[in-house]
DNA sequence: TGCTATTACATACTATAGTAGATAAACCTT
DNA sequence: AAGGTTTATCTACTATAGTATGTAATAGCA
């Protein structure tokens, strides 16, 4: 499993989500629009506080990571495949 | 909240629970003795690609990092402060 | 079709993640 | 207290995370 491009898919979708665009989202994180562009493709390997930081500026408050294939996020579930079945 | 304490102390627990000394787990993930003894210790920033192979290594399934001051892990909650009362 | 906003790409730079090898310090167990 | 096991600390090194600046490509929209 790609990390990098699982984080960076997951935080794209969320900001788009939150309606930042990059430049206005590298002034709230603090991190450069031009990072963002890498992370957000998957150019990318952000450290645990990177990660952190950003996941703050985003006002994610609960994120959750499942091995195989999903990332999900408190209320807002991530998924890198379709869902698995729950039951 | 310091990310490195929290995912430091996290790992050194669960891998004591898992019975691993330091020397065979570096044998196991691929990183160094020296390493993971600074990582434990708070020392180190870790990316998310090193995150995820330490989980892997250590048979971790599920992560999940909910904001305040606490991260869980499948079957095994981790908690950085006293336990939240959950009803 | 052209203008504007947005994102992708290029180059160069500094700080630090992670490696490697040696050793010191702490911890057990007897 | 001695000896072995485990963890912490040192030095030195390479690769890359993240910054900074400029610009090219892409997408909407009038």
């Amino acid at each position: 499993m790609d990390m990098r491009k699982l984080v960076g898919r997951n935080f794209a979708r969320i900001r788009r989500e939150k309606g930042f665009t990059q430049e206005r989202f590298a002034e709230l994180s603090g991190f450069t629009q031009q990072y963002l562009s890498d992370l957000e493709r998957g150019l990318r390997n952000p450290t645990i506080v990177t990660i952190y930081e950003i996941a703050i500026a985003l006002g994610v408050s609960h994120m959750e990571i499942v091995m195989p294939d999903q990332i999900e996020e408190a209320g807002s579930p991530i998924t890198d495949a379709p869902p698995a079945q729950k039951s």
